[in-house]
RNA sequence: CGGGGUGUAGCGCAGUCCGGUAGCGCGCCUGGUUUGGGACCAGGAUGUCGGAGGUUCGAAUCCUCUCACCCCGACCA
């Protein structure tokens, strides 16, 4: 390929609502550009690198004994209706109408229209196992697109979705993805983690997402460098601390704390450790059902945390009542506690507030918290002399840095990281809704098990770029890379000999099947380079009068910090030598 | 959905407070000189100032409405 016959619009400056780096060097180096929130044309040299990505998957998928198929992007609602997932999935799913007014969805996962079918076609135990994927476009109308195509609302997407007869072959076949993954993210030569997650809306038992690690990745993960152990923060159990509550030894006093909100504040003022402290979250749980007794009040719950933990909803939201629950309003509070925001504690509280306390929460002793008043906290506050015990002890808070990891065999970190795939047990959930049955081999009827297994394949070139950059652009690994050579031929439109080699060299690399792009621009040299390092193309030849008078070239690597001279009759075997090593 | 912000040439921005008929850098076009790290000189093109309405002799600028995009939040009281 030629640079005067590709489409490479390169950028000197990024605009401005492109903040992540991956997000502006995508634009930058002409991978991508924008339509509209959440949604981006792959530009020829992005699109290159996205077939690079897609073609690993799909050959570690077929590898792993999947099938490829390719279902509608657009689906009826009767599908989604009959999981429940219409009203379910909620504004995140675009919902569109036809000229008959008839209800469809464009979809944003596809184990409705990938369980039809088995339910159609699969009969006996004798066509299991099946796994089926596919590559394709999802929509997801997330309240914030953001960071370019690493959360856009139009996306590419692998999702598999495996049928078995038994839950012991769903296991092996999670087994089995689990491993494929890993092979496909150490070959696009990313730095990952496969970590325990929560299942999310998609629903089903066993779960792991598979992570990028980067600072700028939204999801914390935790874990331990002494042990296998490692979850998403959201999943990660933080542990009840190994000593038991000491015995009280202040009395309870009333304090003056004028504008101190914040534990942090009201620490700062008493002198005392933040960790001596417990701040107190007033949310609402669930409505009690219509018909049922009290139906119509929201009851409130207080949850106990240490002032320096942070609540996890997705644990609160698990806990009996709490199901969907969401944070008291002002008003709530002060009908109920009759006191402002800010002062709150579990001292005194009504007896129809439910105080669930998080397991280190419950085991201080003589801790600082609210009084209810305004204006004021308590110090020197004890469970069961001042206050009842919690009417609950639960693992509320998230765990951080430090913490002893859930095996018990270390101690917990965080890093950052950017889900690129998540595979599921999905069990008989969709199978029993559906009705997806097969008979087993003593002739009974029987739901599928099904596992599903997704991969952000649009997301994982924004997360390679995101982990794989410099100051000069970015620095695509080998297998993702939208050309694996390129030329830069110096004075090209002025030289014979620079042309003559130049086109020499082009087509001898692409006879061999190299993937090569060479810069025939009449650019200054400056440009060109500045272009090439941009789009992080791995190799450069440099080719100009001055070399060739010698009869050499230059090679170097994009992470080489000088160039390497190559006699023009040996650069094809020496770069043909490294590529295939 | 709540709060904040921004919409002016392809990109980055100034001009808006204080109304007088639109500018800078890069890019683009033409010619010339250059040619191993984003060249230089000369000339040139490009804007319904996001949209609609209003105020005014006159609106990028003031007012109203609206749309789009971005950021933060929607959890720690």
């Amino acid at each position: 390929m030629r640079v005067s016959r590709f489409f490479l619009p390169t950028l000197k400056e990024a605009p401005a609502e492109a903040e992540l780096t991956s997000h502006r060097l995508m634009l930058r180096a002409g991978l991508i550009r924008k339509l509209g929130s959440g949604l981006y044309t792959w530009l020829p040299l992005g699109l290159r690198v996205l077939r690079k990505v897609e073609a690993i998957v799909r050959d570690e998928m077929n590898r792993a004994g999947a099938v490829e198929l390719f279902m509608p992007a657009v689906q009826p609602a009767e599908l989604w209706q009959e999981t429940g997932r219409w009203a379910v999935f909620g504004p995140q799913m675009l919902k569109i109408r036809d000229r008959h007014e008839r209800d469809f969805c464009f979809g944003p996962t596809h184990e409705e229209v990938v369980t039809d079918i088995a339910r159609r076609e699969i009969r006996s135990w004798r066509q299991l196992p099946l796994n089926l994927y596919q590559i394709q476009t999802k929509f997801r109308d997330e309240i914030r697109p953001r960071f370019g195509v690493m959360r856009a609302r139009e996306f590419v997407m692998k999702d598999a979705y495996s049928f078995h007869a038994s839950f012991e072959d769903l296991q092996r076949e999670y087994r089995n993805m689990f491993d494929a993954y890993s092979r496909v993210f150490t070959r696009l030569g990313l730095d990952f983690r496969a970590v325990a997650a929560d299942t999310g809306a998609i629903g089903g038992t066993g779960s792991h997402e598979f992570h990028v690690i980067a600072d700028s990745g939204e999801d914390a993960l935790a874990f331990c460098p002494t042990s296998d152990y490692a979850a998403n923060v959201e999943l990660a159990e933080a542990v009840a601390p190994p000593t038991p509550r000491p015995a009280p030894s202040q009395p309870m006093t009333q304090v003056p704390t004028p504008g101190r909100t914040t534990c942090e504040s009201v620490c700062e003022l008493l002198g005392l450790p933040l960790v001596q402290s417990v701040k107190a979250l007033a949310v609402i749980g669930t409505p009690p059902a219509d018909g049922a007794a009290g139906a119509g009040a929201a009851p409130m719950f207080l949850l106990l945390l240490r002032g320096d933990h942070s609540l996890n909803e997705i644990k609160a939201a698990k806990l009996p009542g709490l199901a969907g629950f969401r944070f008291a309003t002002e008003a709530e509070i002060v009908a109920t506690l009759g006191c402002v925001p800010g002062y709150l504690g579990p001292v005194g509280v009504p007896a129809s507030v439910t105080v669930i306390a998080d397991r280190s929460a419950a085991a201080l002793a003589d801790f600082v918290c609210g009084a209810n008043v305004a204006g004021f906290h308590l110090t020197g506050v004890n469970f069961g002399r001042d206050l009842p015990e919690p009417a609950q002890v639960a693992d509320l808070r998230n765990v951080v840095a430090g913490d002893p990891s859930p095996d018990g065999r270390g101690v917990l970190q965080i890093a950052r990281g950017i889900e690129v795939g998540h595979v599921f047990q999905l069990r008989s959930k969709y199978a029993q809704a559906m009705g997806a049955t097969f008979l087993d081999d003593a002739g009974q009827q029987q739901p599928l098990e099904m596992g599903c297994y997704g991969i952000g394949v649009s997301r994982i070139v924004a997360a390679a770029i995101e982990q794989h950059h410099d100051a000069k652009g970015i620095v695509f690994p080998p297998a993702m890379a939208p050309f694996a050579v390129a030329l830069a031929a110096i004075g090209y439109r002025k030289s014979d000999a620079v042309r003559d080699a130049a086109d020499a060299l082009h087509d001898a690399l692409e006879a061999r099947g190299v993937e090569v792009l060479l810069d025939d621009r009449d650019e200054r040299p400056g440009v060109m380079f500045a272009d090439l390092e941009l789009t992080g193309i791995p190799w450069r030849i440099t080719l100009g009068d001055r070399g060739l008078k010698a009869g050499s070239v230059e090679v170097q690597h994009r992470r080489d910090a000088a160039p390497t001279a190559v006699a023009l009759g040996e650069i094809e075997a020496w770069i043909s030598a490294r590529l295939a090593a």
